[in-house]
Parts: structure tokens; sequence; C-alpha cells
DNA sequence: CAGAAATTTAATTAATTTTTAAATTAATTA
DNA sequence: TAATTAATTTAAAAATTAATTAAATTTCTG
């Protein structure tokens, strides 16, 4: 945060500061939504002031597509890289994508978090960006993918393969969005993304095994 | 939208303003968030002055107060009775639990939307209204329900009870907050609740059933 | 018809934010 | 080592915008 210095141009020892300023971005734009962050609180969370966030971006709005184009755009690539490169059968794709959701999460926690609010949520600043650009082709490789599988009889049956995927969205995203609230209501320190995907993989395989259905 | 008059008192075929004032607050603070809604947008929604909300609410604050407490609560309210009426049975519980959901966010569009945003992240505005006044007896309640049964074996061992209720939540919630989203991305207009109710109930009675494992 | 109620217009106040310009310091280069 | 360039801050300007208040207008009610 406050790294308040004189001016003039720093010591050779220069972090990157790109990147600080980008990461404070996302820090204001997951705690207050990115059309409530301006870009003086970004300043503050960087500890700088909002003339140099202009000389490294020349506005708001080219900041906020340096942080799309940095960050997040390299991060959905990287799960569709991975999901990619599993095989033919759904239950190693489901595998590969569950997995790739928890490691991006886990490495970048900012995520689920900015992902439901701006891409779910109407008026969502990435929205548009992530529907347009990644969504449709992506969303609809995993469907034709199910209803094939379901037809091999390799996949219930009774599923929608349109809602499967975001099934598991909900199931990885959302949790993970809300991690310190659960944590908070159930005074659980411990409850971590191991535990979480532990449950979740014992949902998806058994279901609740109901004795008497529901 | 735009019901442009002229001053002075309205005809007493006067709707109830009140409530008409409130959704458009609603529909702001699903739109943009609460944080970046100000009067003057809630007023322009609603084709109605600033000066006329403060007439109505007193302020900025104590507008976000009445839609708590007008439409909020009671909201949750309701999920708690019909929860609250269910049997012993965990089937019973759950099926209630997802019944009351399903009946909310098919009268309430704005709750998915708002819920993710303003409880589920970090700073949102809803967040301790929630987690104080219902969360955590709302929520310990379903955990002890659930290790009950699984001690009775009526509810696969395997799930952690106390994780189960956010993935209840993830799997109703979440699709209904993005439903625009997916309904645009999988070009389906036909893609309802009732669709996504049978879907789910699918997921969660029986797993995803696949032949090797996950 | 008189007074109260519901609205708008218009003005005030206040704050805030983005953006620009100038000043300062350190590094690099010739 | 002097001159230039780069990275920052300070300070100020410019623009926008928001919340709130006061006054004016119209319609209803008694």
């Amino acid at each position: 945060m406050s790294r308040r210095r004189s001016p003039g141009r720093p010591g050779r020892d220069s972090e990157d500061l790109r990147c600080t300023l980008i990461d404070a971005a996302l820090t204001c734009y997951t705690r207050e939504g990115v059309a409530a962050t301006s870009i003086k609180a970004i300043a503050a969370e960087a500890g700088v002031t909002p003339a140099l966030l202009h000389y490294y971006f020349g506005s708001r709005d080219q900041l906020r597509q340096a942080v799309i184009d940095d960050r997040i755009l390299p991060l959905i690539q990287a799960v569709q890289e991975k999901v990619h490169g599993a095989g033919e059968d759904v239950a190693a794709l489901i595998g590969a994508f569950m997995d790739a959701m928890n490691a991006a999460v886990t490495a970048n926690p900012w995520w689920p978090a900015l992902w439901v609010r701006e891409v779910l949520c109407e008026g969502g600043a990435l929205r548009e960006v992530l529907i347009e650009k990644v969504g449709r082709t992506f969303l609809q490789a995993f469907v034709q993918r199910f209803a094939a599988a379901q037809q091999r009889g390799e996949l219930n049956g009774a599923l929608d393969p349109r809602l499967l995927l975001v099934s598991l969205l909900g199931l990885t995203l959302f949790p993970a969005a809300g991690a310190a609230v659960w944590r908070k209501l159930l005074d659980a320190d411990d409850l971590g993304p191991a535990e979480q995907q532990k449950h979740t993989a014992a949902l998806l395989e058994r279901g609740l095994e109901l004795r008497h259905g529901l």
C-alpha cells in the first residue's frame, strides 16, 4: 500500500511498477466494482499519485483495458488450453476443467469475485469481452461433447447438456467468490481450496445419495 | 421509465409511487451495483426528479435502507419460513430449500444478481445485513442437519456438511444470476427456470454418473 | 375557496475526479 | 562530467457530478 516517496526518478532497484499498479486496480475492482473505482482509489491502493497512473496508462479507460489484456484474458486462455489438452473422455474433460478452475482460483484469488460481479451481472464491465471473445465457442464445445457422451451412455442422461457447464461454474466460481463469507459464517478458518475440491468432486461423482429422493 | 409530467400534485389515479421508486432503485442496484448508484440515476430510471426521492426517503442512505427493509429482508424471511416448515427428513429439507429458492428467484428476478454482487463480494452493501441478521443461524442449522443425516446414512458421507449449502446456493443463485448470459451464449430463449430446476435436481440426485470416475 | 399534498424547477453546496503543467530527482549517455 | 531523458510528485485547473434545499406549481380535499 502506502509507499510514499519523494518526487524524482527512482533508484535502479525499481520493482515492476506497472505490475503493481495493475494489481492495485484489480484489488479495487474486486472490492468496489469496476464502475465504482476511480483512478484516485487505485492510486491510493498502490501508494502512488493519480498523475502517475496517467503517466503509465493515459486514462481511466485505457487502464481498464490494460487490466483486461494483461491479466484477465491470459487467465482465461490458460484454462482454455488446459481443457483443450484433455483427451476424448468426458470424465477427463470435466476433471481437467475442474482442475484448471481450481488452479486458476488458487493462483488468482481476485478472479472469482471479479467474475461474478463483472461477467454475471447486467452492466458488468467484462461481459462483452468474455462473451464475444471466448464464451460462445468455449461453451458450445462443451455442450457438444456432453451431448455426445450422453448418447454413448457415459454421462447422466437426465442432465441438460447446455446447463452442465453452468453448474460446474456454479460449483467452483461461486464458492470461491464467497470464501471469505463462508469462512466467517462457519467459523472455519481451515476450510480451504482442498476441502472445497474434495467436497465438490464427491457431489459430482455420486450426487447426494439420498435414501428417499428429492 | 420516462413518465415526464408537469409539476403539481398528481391525479387520484396515483399508482403506488413509493413502490415504483423502490423498484427503480433495485433495477439500478442490480445493473450498476449499490455503491455506484446515485439517486440521480434512480430518479432517471423511475422517470422522476432527484428531489422527489428526497421527499419520499430523506436521503440516499435512507432510501437504501428502505429497499433492504421493504424488499430484501421479506424475501429472505419467506425462504426461511418455507424451509422451516419442512419435516425431519433431509431430502425434504433440501427439496424445500431448492423449491423456495426457485420460487423466490422466479418472483424476484433481480434477486440473484443483487445477491452475488452485494453479499458475495467483498465490500458488498448487503453483506453485514445478511451475515449478521440471518446467515449464521440459518447456515448452521443446515450444517447440523446434514451432519446428522450423514451419520444415519441418509446422505452421501463424502460430502462436507459445511459446504453443502454453499453448493446448493451455487446451483441456484449462480445460474439464475447469469441467466441472461447463458441464454445469449446458447442462443436458447427457451431455457427457463423449469429446465434449470429439472437439470439441477438430476445432478443432485444422481451426480454425473460417469463411467470412468473423475 | 382555502389549505394541504405531491411534484418539478432551479439554485446551492460540496465534493470529487480527471486531466494538465510544472517541478524534482535519478539514471543514462555522450 | 555535463546534458539529456525518465519516473515521480506537487499543485492547480477544468470538468463533472452529486446531494440537498428552497421556491414555485398544480391538484386534491374539506
